[in-house]
RNA sequence: GCUGGAGUGGCGGAAUUGGUAUACGCGCUAGUCUUAGGAACUAGUACCGCAAGGUUUGAGGGUUCGAGUCCCUCCUCCAGCACCA
């Protein structure tokens, strides 16, 4: 037998696999049960990096345990195609989106393979192949059939400088994180999708979900409900104002939102936010509108997480109105104050600066009065001053609209009025144009495009324009699951028996930092798509798990300006494939969000652990000395474990055991502890004069899942002809791993002064006199007298004395 | 600040879920082999101590025959959210 060459072996088997399609999933097989298995899919940035390996050849382990378990495992990958960093190449490089994109795909599919992952890429889904976004359009339509996409006007950054719109994270300390320039808060038109219309739902369905209660929690803050009262404050003109001039002041309305109704008594002011109608409303009646719009416009400035982070409150008094307290009858003074924000609850608040730690702070910096009155039953109070109950939301609706060019087109064209309409369906795929210009120039670049506008004449008439905006990359990746099901299909994004067979998904493993985000959109994806009676399950992910990063050697994110980046294509060219998939599996368990330090020397002695496996290989295929007889190596089938041979008995006796743990430990993704207890078997394997050849198949196919080539090839060379990844997992006998002698533990007052070795069958009685007798142990004794001895079966005798 | 998670050898981590703490791997030390070794193999390696023995899971307390695991107080780190009324 030849050295262990990994760079060989894993390419003929990857061309191998390939070509016998070992990995094409039928829809159902007889027999078997389904196992859908999803990834998060990745966006084609055009190099596999360390966290890529991580995402997709880890749970790949837990796939083909699955497959080798008798489940019909679909385990898919795509690309998220669409978004900005192909649109970035093609305003610094000139480069055509589509071809940049295109080619990083090309480029990745080879990189991907390289890991030796069991994805089916027949079934592979494109976002921004029009195939995939015709039916992005489609239910967009269907959501806006169902009201349930409208426009709006929201705030967003703009940087006038780039004329671009910033994400926040954009933005530092105001300004535009490229150009330094001050950014502006801009009025922008956009779709919302209606998103808190299913607020209680999103929360309330957690409940049913066997997800980690962190994800869980860290949705329901996001989301954010809070119930509470909403209580009308009439407010006036101050009849001793000049301004009110005498009149009978007019009432106005204010209404707050509170989750301290039982406070109302101690409201000494009420605060509104600067956007407020309010004040425009009552413009003339405010002594010192000058002051307020000074405030207003320093508002405008900044941006809302600037305004949700400074500590210092800020206000301005709104001089000759006051509110009415509802309970109190009493004249409270009215401020505008930037922490009052417009989007929340109803833009105004009732300041208790006896019971809340923000209106305190206000009410001390403006010499407010901090009143303090008993607390009243909330549900009463709120009745009998005529307010109501009401839950309200931190969630906002989803902006889905993109003032960009590689996105979704947005299938809505307009009419000579302006009147907004739906493309209708069979005009989709609504086609992306592809004459257009991608420098800035502060308008959506699809406006620029003729084709575009031609077609959106010649198909509605003259003088109808196409809408320009394309959407969030969160809406394709909100429904890509299920269009890996029937990936080809022109007539519906995915038929329903394939639906009816694949969803929900049993398994989702993806990162993180997609809790709140990508996760939610989703979850309101589908429920959108099951209440349009579109698909069966309102909830798509049965299971999921995050995972945590591969941090660099020195324990930081890595990243080029650290000069900590592990580049995964250099080691697998140096240790293999097999090596990374064991490494990364090796180093602490999968599904929790814990951080992992990437260690040059850890991966090397992983490598050492397959180089072994290939060793034992050899010495089991050489050739067998004559006089071997019975126990000629290669020539001991399972059915032949036998108790008289003493040295066979101890060794499947371990086996045994050790399948029967990483079984366990597999469903639980701890596969480092896999990992390590088929080290311990190898060691006893190494240890041992001779090893069957079918106790060290059964080890291959423990190994099988996560290091897949040297399996196959080792499998091979023990003349298996159908590949090992086909093959089942591992059945245990209960009987070899029954131990007939045990040693345990004997402590005193707690402490272990000695071990003792018992058999199963001997009584609890002869036990605890074994432990007595212990040498050591009766030296701890001593003359002292025992007070009790206890015994746990199978682990300890305790004596306290 | 709030919420969630976590603190175990020099390092990544293990611990049958309240029952012999430190499995496995890395690193380190010594040795063997070698022209050489950043290779391979063998042995050792939580800490203190020559030893008997003692100590140890962020700190302190508690429950228990017994606590890394449960309870209370505190400290530190990580993540998410953040003036949410």
């Amino acid at each position: 037998m030849k050295n262990y060459d990994h760079k060989i072996i894993e390419k003929k088997w990857q061309e191998e696999w390939d070509k016998n399609k070992i990995y094409k999933v039928a829809d159902e097989v007889k027999g078997k049960e389904n196992f859908y298995q999803l990834v998060e899919f990745t966006y084609p940035s055009g190099n596999l990096h360390v966290g890529h390996w991580y995402a997709f050849s880890v749970p790949d382990i837990f796939a083909r345990y699955k497959r080798m378990s008798g489940y019909n495992v679909l385990y898919p990958m795509g690309f998220d195609a669409f978004g900005l960093p192909a649109e970035n190449a093609a305003i610094k490089l000139g480069a055509d989106p589509k071809i940049w994109t295109y080619e990083h795909m090309d480029k990745m599919r080879l990189q991907l393979r390289s890991m030796g992952a069991s994805f089916d890429w027949e079934r592979e889904v494109v976002t921004c192949d029009p195939k995939y976004y015709k039916w992005t359009q489609w239910m967009f339509n269907q959501f806006l059939k169902n009201d349930l996409a409208y426009r709006d006007t929201t705030k967003v950054n703009w940087c006038p400088k780039d004329m671009t719109i910033l994400a926040n994270e954009q933005v530092t300390d105001g300004k535009c994180e490229r150009c330094g320039n001050e950014v502006e808060q801009r009025d922008q038109e956009q779709w919302m999708l209606r998103i808190s219309k299913y607020a209680d739902r999103l929360i309330d369905d957690l409940d049913a979900l066997d997800w980690p209660l962190e994800i869980k929690s860290a949705q329901k803050n996001w989301i954010g409900r809070s119930e509470g009262s909403e209580i009308e404050f009439e407010v006036h003109p101050h009849p001793a104002s000049p301004l009110a001039k005498g009149e009978v002041p007019k009432a106005e309305g204010v209404r707050v939102f509170t989750t301290r109704a039982d406070t109302l008594f101690g409201v000494s002011y009420i605060a509104i936010a600067p956007e407020h109608e309010l004040i425009l409303k009552l413009k003339d009646k405010i002594e010192n509108y000058d002051e307020v719009e000074k405030y207003i416009s320093d508002t405008k400035k900044k941006s809302e997480l600037d305004r949700q982070q400074s500590k210092e409150k800020t206000g301005v008094e709104l001089k000759g109105i006051k509110a009415i307290n509802p309970a109190t009858g009493e004249w409270l003074s009215v401020w505008t104050a930037d922490y009052v924000l417009a989007g929340y609850g109803t833009g105004a608040v009732m300041g208790v600066p006896q019971h809340d730690e923000r209106d305190n702070a206000f009410a001390v910096k403006y010499n407010l009065p901090i009143i303090d009155k008993p607390l009243v039953d909330a549900k009463e109070v709120t009745e009998k001053v005529g307010g109501k109950l009401v839950s309200t939301y931190r969630l906002r609706d989803w902006g889905i609209s993109r003032q960009r060019y590689w996105g979704v087109p947005i299938p809505i064209v307009y009419d000579t009025e302006g009147k907004a309409h739906p493309v209708p369906d069979e005009h989709l795929p609504w086609l992306l144009p592809t004459d257009v210009d991608h420098k800035p120039s502060g308008v959506a670049p699809l406006s620029k495009s003729k084709e575009l506008l031609e077609r959106t004449e010649k198909i509605f008439g003259k003088g109808w324009r196409p809408e320009v905006e394309t959407m969030d990359t969160f809406v394709d990746s909100s429904w890509y699951f299920y269009r890996y099901l029937d990936n080809n299909n022109d007539k519906e994004f995915s038929a329903k028996e394939k639906m009816e067979s694949w969803m929900p998904v049993d398994l989702y493993m993806g990162g993180a930092e997609h809790t709140t985000m990508h996760l939610l959109y989703s979850r309101f994806w589908v429920k959108a798509l099951f209440d349009l009676g579109l698909v069966k399950d309102a909830e798509a992910y049965k299971v999921r798990k995050n995972r945590g990063l591969i941090l660099g050697p020195d324990g930081n994110k890595m990243s080029k300006s650290k000069g900590n980046v592990i580049d995964p294509d250099e080691i697998v060219d140096r240790l293999g494939a097999d090596t990374v998939r064991l490494y990364l599996a090796f180093m602490g368990p999968y599904g929790v969000t814990v951080n992992y330090p990437w260690d040059p020397n850890g991966v090397v002695g992983v490598r050492r652990f397959l180089e072994r496996v290939w060793k034992l290989a050899e010495r089991i295929t050489a050739k067998p000395a004559k006089d071997f007889g019975a126990f000629a190596l290669g020539d001991i089938g399972q059915g032949t474990h036998d108790s008289k041979n003493s040295l066979l008995a101890s060794q499947s006796k371990l086996l045994h055991k050790t399948i029967k743990s990483i079984s366990e430990d597999m469903e639980e993704h701890k596969y480092n502890t896999c990992i390590s207890k088929m080290m311990i078997l190898l060691n006893s394997f190494d240890k041992e004069e001779k090893v069957s050849t079918e106790d060290f198949k059964t080890f291959l196919c423990l190994l099988a899942p996560f290091a897949p080539h040297i399996a196959e090839e080792l499998w091979t060379e023990l003349g298996e002809k159908e590949s090992i990844h086909l093959s089942l997992w591992p059945k245990y006998d209960e009987n070899l791993i029954k131990d007939d002698e045990i040693k345990i533990a004997v402590q005193v007052n707690g402490k272990v002064r000695g071990e003792i070795t018992i058999s199963v069958d001997e009584n609890e009685e002869e036990i605890k006199n074994k432990g007595l007798a212990d040498e050591n142990v009766a030296r701890h004794l001593a003359s002292k007298e025992i007070k009790k001895v206890i015994y746990v079966k199978g682990r300890l005798i305790s004596i306290v004395v």
